[in-house]
DNA sequence: ATATATTTTAAGCTTTGCCTAAAATTATAA
DNA sequence: TTATAATTTTAGGCAAAGCTTAAAATATAT
């Protein structure tokens, strides 16, 4: 596998994950910022390769081989971040680029080895759980901070985006991973909401609503 | 650069490091298992980049810039095999491999975070020196096991070799970095020893003492 | 049924890193 | 010093990766 093959790997898992059923060629090519004849062109040699079941105008389908190969991608880039956010003591708003060459890094024994080493951890720094060593990835049950309804309470438990100004928008607010946040009012008109944080209260445009995923007790 | 380019950076600053003065294209195609014309082709890619100046017909020199750059490679290089052994419990005959992969990570903050992490290593495992920030790499003033005479001792500081094969060797007769080592014997017609290792005593080929480097106190 | 959107093919381009064979240059040795 | 040998460079080319545009094929929606 090559590094541009492992990325279309984990696109389309990603893809698959979000949505469900096959995924289109124009999907993948948005995702990869590619045109969608390229996409054409690597799903087919990927087909070869086995990972991917490929029908012409029907989309692809990740094989078991497939999945497994992507979600350990996804594995190594974030164990990888909680290395540099753990060990290395880097901020979670300057892990992704560097996780993003580190995943393509290739020794299964390394990846065991530093898996040990961080104490076998089961989520990210932006709250996303890491795939097992079978490349099972589990399925959280969290919500769009944006889903509660005024009074309901949840907990910070991931990003939907991880983008530095985000990161570092909920930096500002203090807000993290664990972070308790209470809806104290809801504009149904535009999503928009005023919440509170420790002492703090604050409103908050529907975007960014709509970026924290949040657990309810 | 390329990871190609940075690994002919790292030959041609070995092998000017070991020889001295100019390198030349035999030398180099050897060192790269490649054949001499791709040497000059990609001498001359290097030589536009400034790393390295180029005379037809009289071999190449590395330039500071590429010095530099050559060093910080070779830096990377040790410190990823410090953190392999230091941190992650690897043995010294594993970590080549996946520090030559590691190597060409692209983050300076990584690198520095990662020699803060690992107590700013002088050394890596198999005790070769690591160039620091400004590419500076010390000369230590070490000998071959090979150039003692009978009745010396010396302590290993490092290897000159550093294949598995060597150092699973070196493993068994229970010598490693720091060991004390006595010379018993030493025929002159093939350069062959009898040694003292703690408490066992053997015969060494001259393969295997200039092999290892000692320091004598 | 027709217009629109999606997807694929065909053809080709660029970069990277190699190679062989032949020519040029330098080194060596008679 | 000249012939021979060794080294190095050029010329030309190849293959793999990943892209792109333009045109053709297929699917979808009105
Ligand atoms: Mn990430
Ligand atoms: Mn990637
Ligand atoms: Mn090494
Ligand atoms: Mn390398």
């Amino acid at each position: 596998m090559t590094l541009a093959e492992e990325n279309y790997l984990k696109a389309i898992f990603h893809l698959e994950f979000e949505n469900g059923g096959e995924v289109s060629t124009n999907a993948i090519a948005e995702r990869m910022d590619t045109k969608p004849s390229s996409v054409t062109d690597m799903v087919q040699k990927l087909a070869e390769k086995d990972v991917l079941v490929y029908k012409r105008y029907k989309g692809v389908q990740l094989t078991d081989e497939g999945k497994k190969l992507a979600a350990y991608v996804i594995r190594k880039h974030r164990l990888w971040e909680v290395f540099l956010v753990d060990k290395l003591n880097f901020h979670w708003d300057e892990v992704h680029e560097i996780a993003e060459q580190l995943e393509h890094i290739q020794s299964e024994e390394l990846i065991i080895r530093l898996n040990e080493f961080l104490g076998n951890p089961d989520f990210d720094p932006h709250g996303d759980p890491i795939p097992d060593e079978h490349g099972v990835l589990k399925r959280t049950e969290k919500k769009l901070l944006s889903e509660l309804d005024k009074n309901q309470q949840g907990v910070c438990v991931g990003v939907k985006e991880s983008s530095p100004e985000f990161l570092q928008y909920l930096d500002k607010k203090e807000i993290s991973i664990g972070t308790k946040i209470l809806v104290l009012g809801k504009e149904f008109f535009d999503g928009s909401m005023i919440i509170r944080v420790g002492n703090n209260q604050f409103f908050i445009s529907h975007k960014i609503a709509e970026s924290l995923f949040v657990q309810t007790t």
